[in-house]
DNA sequence: TTGACTTATCGTATATCTACGATATGCGAT
DNA sequence: ATCGCATATCGTAGATATACGATAAGTCAA
């Protein structure tokens, strides 16, 4: 982004980032939907499907490969693409792991003292 | 986004990118790994971890506030911040069903034909 | 009330993202 | 070689993200 920091911090954290990052737009989420679906489709394909410019589509497909979500395959003047299964589910069980959604809810141990009131919330 | 045409997605699509786009960054990925670590931080520990201001540190809380990630609870003039476990939870089995990192891997049956060679890859 | 402390918000500069038309490039067929 | 199709890239405009200093606002103690 803007002037990033992204340098100052642990490499893990930063390739989650870029993994949250390349599925932080609707359209590439739509995407990812279709190829699993499909199990490949070509960027026409794409482009008949959302509702965005082929230059558009285009560059979100760009954007997905650069994070190794994609396979590229090219039959002719096509691109066809599918998922880097592999690469997802290590992206996914990394995220597992950050996340600790496996893990007890605290929420029991949080209970507001008695003393404190919320404010801005 | 800029001039971002979200509306024209469907509603799931947007709510998952959003989600994933309250993880796309580093320190918030870092923030959240303090969480879960120690259950509850406030604003200002979150300040001496990071490599960043504390106006810097504030805004990301704000954003992963915003996507629903956190609670927060304030005693005195401290904010408290702790995971929103049962929503973190939530957007992670949606993210499970979208990115269908259970499902087979289908690579078996994309093997190039004899005919198709790879162009720009 | 004053002062020290904590956090959120404002204002701002810069970089990146989103989107698209136009164009370039590559492929297969004629 | 030329044409038509499919896709990537370029150039660009406008919106959003990142980062920080300065400031506001709220809390607690004295």
């Amino acid at each position: 982004m803007a002037n990033t920091k992204h340098a100052l911090f642990p490499e893990e954290q930063v390739s989650l980032a870029a993994f949250a990052g390349a599925l932080a737009h609707p359209a590439r989420i739509a995407i990812i939907g279709l190829l699993q679906e499909r199990k490949e489709v070509c960027c026409g394909d794409i482009v008949k499907e959302l509702p965005l410019a082929q230059a558009t589509v285009s560059q979100h497909l760009k954007a997905l490969d650069k994070a190794g979500l994609l396979h590229l395959r090219e039959c002719g003047p096509k691109a066809c693409y599918s998922l880097n299964c592999e690469a997802i589910r290590s992206f996914c069980h990394s995220f597992q792991c950050t996340l600790g959604t496996d893990q007890a809810d605290h929420s029991a141990e949080l209970e507001p003292a008695a003393d404190c009131a919320n404010r801005r919330s």
